[in-house]
DNA sequence: GTTAGCACTCACCGTGCCTAAGTGCTAAGT
DNA sequence: ACTTAGCACTTAGGCACGGTGAGTGCTAAC
């Protein structure tokens, strides 16, 4: 009983059922691959497999269908990486080419990566890294309500309406402004609030309750926000796939609409050498996604945010592996351009 | 035969099916309901109704239940609008009491509304309206990178990083930045396409080709971007009630992905006497979404843009309506304040 | 270590049967 | 002119039954 021929086997069971979605029977095994032997040594082979928990049986006299553990095996040492077809490089190519600012690239990407997998996409906007306050910006819109823009060095433009808790003039508040901006330009967002606190030179007492609302605001327009958020596209491909799910797919629809979720999902992938992280079926730490897989991988500069698919543990691995790395670069390449 | 009688039989049916699930029969129907007569007489008055073409029988034995204009005919003149109960006024007032920005409150308007009616929630962003140019601010982020931000009147504010064809000097910049918003200040944004046509002056000639760049850009911002966008919640309320869906849910997972087909949608949604709109299965105008309805209304000081929801045909109109309509209101105030 | 053969298990499918719910219709009652 | 009781009729859905086929484990021979 060969070891080698052990895990050709468990590769030729997991290709078989993701493509059948049908228990694979030792029968079946032989004619479909053309192993060298008959269908009583792939019995016991499959004996073997079962009884290390790389397979199992659903019923009694059934075909077996691959555990978590087996598909764990098969992606880490049996898988290679396929490579996409041309006509994917193409439009993958074509369709991002096309794009315009951030928020049309990431909706692009998303929905490209959603429809090269035949799964449900998720991405993550790029992290803020450690941009600096670039400029600020306070517009009068009416007596008591100001318009708060900051803008970070790297593009990043935050802003909200806030309202004073008095009148305030056109001029008083151009000075406040230009105070704000001069303690703050060049500062690192994520030290925006221990500058402040550090106080604000050139000031008139009279606008202190201003300031003290303005800076209030600063404050939480540098603390990321739009950054924390995942888009997501591909939804229709869970319910098309019903019956890969063990149980009712509204959960999992609940926890993709549940951007904290998501996140803490996508934060704890951790990108092995291959440059992907796949998470298989019960090593996805939640159990409303149960019978579910993760593909994921970073983009951008560091790599920190990043970019994935999620679909049925049955999932044709390798492709999607592909798939996802392909678009992240692409994905990284527009936007250092 | 009493006119009033059949009415209330459809009604009856009609309360019945959509909170059993099944079709309803004429014995089952005067053991609920204490209408003064026997099941014969009912099922005299389902066979008017039958012909009327305003309930079926699924077989040839069994109960019936409601068709789209059996639908109809209850939305139209024989529900009342339920009052909510004072524990979803609560809700709805604490959640959105709490809210933030604009992007916050929608947020929490859409998962509010996909709680209350247990359905798909979609909420369409307010239109710019009559917004006129308050602001324009040129930030240069490298040699050749320009981040350009058109703030509007009412608080919006629009932004995209561009590439110029050549080097400028930031003083340079400053000098398109006055004479550009010198031009268009105070010009409503459906203008400002053909105010810059018409020429701006101040000028050097040197910096035509900066000019013709960035009039080009600000020209793509004033024209409504993230205005004509929708957001979705409750997608797992879908899944929840399969079954009531003729075909698979994916058409519609889809049709709600697809932002173009949900804005058209909305858009056609015309508000009757009481301030909401409905359109009930077949009434809705997109074959993949079949066996749904829609309930919307507008909010805002316009009410141009819409909010409402997306559910099976077989849905609680009076409560859903009311949500809707609850929803809208108060979301209209918080605009306001 | 591999193979052939064999007895065994069980999901699945079609069949037939029965029941419960519901209908339409007719004839009698108000 | 309605309403009602009664009755014959229809049919979905549940249940038992048996046959079939794919697949297994095991044993004995190669």
């Amino acid at each position: 009983m060969s070891e080698v021929r052990r895990l050709e086997v468990l590769r030729a069971i997991v290709e078989d059922y993701v493509h059948s979605r049908e228990p694979v029977g030792s029968k079946a095994l032989v004619e479909r691959h053309h192993l060298g032997v008959s269908s009583a040594t792939i019995r016991n082979d499959m004996a073997a497999l079962e009884e290390e928990g790389l397979i199992v049986a659903p019923h009694t006299s059934s075909g077996r269908i691959p555990t978590d553990k087996g598909y764990r095996l098969f992606v880490d040492r049996i898988s290679d990486v396929k490579p996409l077809s041309s006509a994917e490089r193409r439009a993958i190519q074509t369709l991002l080419d096309g794009a315009g600012d951030l928020d049309d690239v990431m909706d692009r990407t998303v929905r490209l990566l959603s429809q090269l997998t035949n799964q449900v996409a998720v991405i993550q906007y790029p992290h803020l890294g450690r941009a600096k306050v670039r400029h600020i910006e306070f517009v009068l819109l009416a007596p008591r309500q100001v318009l708060v823009v900051l803008i970070a060095d790297n593009g990043k433009v935050e802003q909200r309406v806030i309202r004073l808790p008095e009148d305030i003039a056109e001029a008083d508040l151009a000075d406040l402004r230009t105070a704000l901006l001069g303690t703050l330009a060049g500062v690192p967002l994520t030290e925006v609030e221990a500058k402040l606190a550090a106080g604000v030179p050139g000031v008139a007492a009279a606008q202190d309750e201003a300031l003290r609302t303005l800076s209030a605001e600063l404050v939480h327009l540098s603390v990321p926000t739009r950054e924390e958020r995942i888009l997501m596209a591909g939804t229709a491909n869970l319910a098309r796939s019903t019956g890969d799910f063990p149980l009712s797919i509204s959960p999992i629809l609940e926890a993709l609409e549940e951007q904290v979720v998501m996140l803490r999902l996508l934060s704890e992938m951790q990108l092995d050498a291959r440059g992907v992280s796949v998470k298989i079926g019960s090593e996805v730490p939640y159990n409303s996604l149960s019978g579910t897989s993760v593909v994921a991988t970073g983009y951008g500069p560091d790599a920190s945010a990043k970019v994935g698919v999620l679909g049925p543990t049955r999932m044709d691995y390798p492709t999607t592996m592909a798939a996802v790395r392909a678009v992240a670069r692409y994905l990284s390449r527009i936007l250092a351009g």
